[in-house]
DNA sequence: GTCTATATCGCGATAGAC
DNA sequence: GTCTATCGCGATATAGAC
C-alpha cells in the first residue's frame, strides 16, 4: 500500500495517452479508454472527475518540465546549450512518442486543451529562444529574425514525428533515434551559420 | 443557372473548412457546419452524403496539385526548383490557412481520413525530394541522409503555422508572410550548404 | 474501490412533406 | 432543393448497490 497512485488509475492514464495519441481527445471516447485499461466505466470520473480532467492529469504526470532547469551552466555556451535542449526536445518526442503526438495535435487546433498545452510548452521554447538570442549577440549565430529562427529550429526537431505520412516519399528505410538527433542538431547549426 | 456547384454545396464546404481547421474533424458536428453555412441539417447527405464525405470534397475541391506539374523546366535546376516548391508549400498554407490546418491536424492522428489526405499530400513530398536528390548528387547540396534533409526540409516549411502557440515565446510582432518564405528558402539553402 | 443501471444529452443520418 | 421530425446510437456522467 505504499503506492500513492493506485494501479488502476494509473492503467487509466496510460490507455488515454496511448488513445489520445493515435485518435485524438474527440476521436476517443471514455468507454475505450477503460476497455483498453481493464476499467470500470465509472472510474474516469471517480478519479479523475471526467475526460477533460484525465487530459490535464496526463500533462501533470508525465511531461518532463525539470529536467531541463538542472543544466543551467552549460546554457554559458550558446551552441552548446542549443544543441542541449534540441537534444531534449527530440530525446522526449522519441522517448514518449504518445504525449508529443498529443501535443502536436493540440497545437494545431483552437480547444479547451490548448492553455493546458501551452502551459506546459511554452517554457521550452523560452528556453530555445535564450541560446539563440544570446548565440546571435555573441556571433556565434547568424540569422535575421529571432522569432523566425525559434519557430524553424523547432520545426526541424519535430519534423520526424510526421514520419508516417511521409513513408510513401522515402527510400531509406525506418528512421533510427539517435541519428535523428545527429542531423537535426547538425542541420540546425549549419542553417545558423554556427562553426563546428 | 450557369453554376456547376450549388451555392449551398458551395457555402457548407467552406464551413466545414472553417470549423474543420478550428476544431478538428471530430470535434465539429455536422449540426454546427450547417448552422455556420446557414443550411439545414439534412443538406450534408443530400449534396455530400454524409461527413466524412465532406472532408474528401474539400481536399477534391481546395487542394492545390496541378500547380507544381507546370513548372517541369525549373527542375532542372535543383537550387531553384527546391525553392520553387518550398515557396509553393508556404505560399499554400498562408493562401489557404485552413485547409493546411487541416493537413496537419490529419498528419498527427491515425484515422479513416488519412488515406486521403496523404493521396493528396505525398505527390508533393516527392517533388521536394527530387531536387534534393539530384542537388546532392551534382554536389550543390550537402546531407547525411535524402529522407532526414526531405523531413527536415518540410518541418521548416510549415513552421509558422504553429505560431499562435509560440506567441508567449515570441516578441518582434507579428510575423509577415512574405518574410517567413524568404527567412524559411534562406535557412534550408545555408542547412543544405548551397552556395548563395 | 469497483460495479450495474440509468439519466441525459448530442451525434449522424434519413424518411417524407412541401 | 429545402424543410421538419424522428430514429437509433453512443457519448459523458452519476446514483446507488456491493
Amino acid at each position: 500500500m505504499a503506492q500513492t497512485e493506485s494501479d488502476m488509475k494509473l492503467r487509466i492514464l496510460f490507455a488515454a495517452k496511448k488513445l489520445f495519441a493515435k485518435q485524438g481527445f474527440d476521436g476517443t471516447s471514455v468507454r475505450q479508454i477503460c476497455e483498453e485499461a481493464g476499467a470500470n466505466v465509472a472510474l474516469v470520473s471517480y478519479y479523475f472527475g471526467g475526460k477533460e480532467k484525465v487530459f490535464q492529469a496526463l500533462f501533470e504526470s508525465f511531461f518532463p518540465g525539470q529536467r531541463i532547469e538542472q543544466f543551467e551552466e552549460i546554457f554559458k555556451d550558446p551552441a552548446a546549450g542549443l544543441e542541449l535542449i534540441v537534444r531534449e526536445i527530440i530525446g522526449f518526442s522519441m522517448t514518449d512518442k504518445e504525449l508529443s503526438s498529443i501535443v502536436q495535435q493540440e497545437m494545431t487546433i483552437h480547444s479547451p486543451r490548448t492553455e493546458v498545452v501551452i502551459s506546459f510548452v511554452s517554457p521550452v521554447w523560452k528556453k530555445v529562444r535564450e541560446p539563440l538570442q544570446t548565440g546571435r549577440e555573441q556571433g556565434v549565430f547568424h540569422f535575421e529574425s529571432l522569432d523566425q529562427a525559434l519557430m524553424m529550429v523547432v520545426g526541424i526537431a519535430l519534423a520526424h514525428k510526421k514520419f508516417h505520412c511521409f513513408e510513401a516519399a522515402l527510400s531509406e528505410g525506418p528512421v533510427l533515434p539517435e541519428a535523428t538527433a545527429d542531423h537535426a542538431v547538425h542541420f540546425i547549426m549549419k542553417a545558423l551559420g554556427a562553426e563546428r
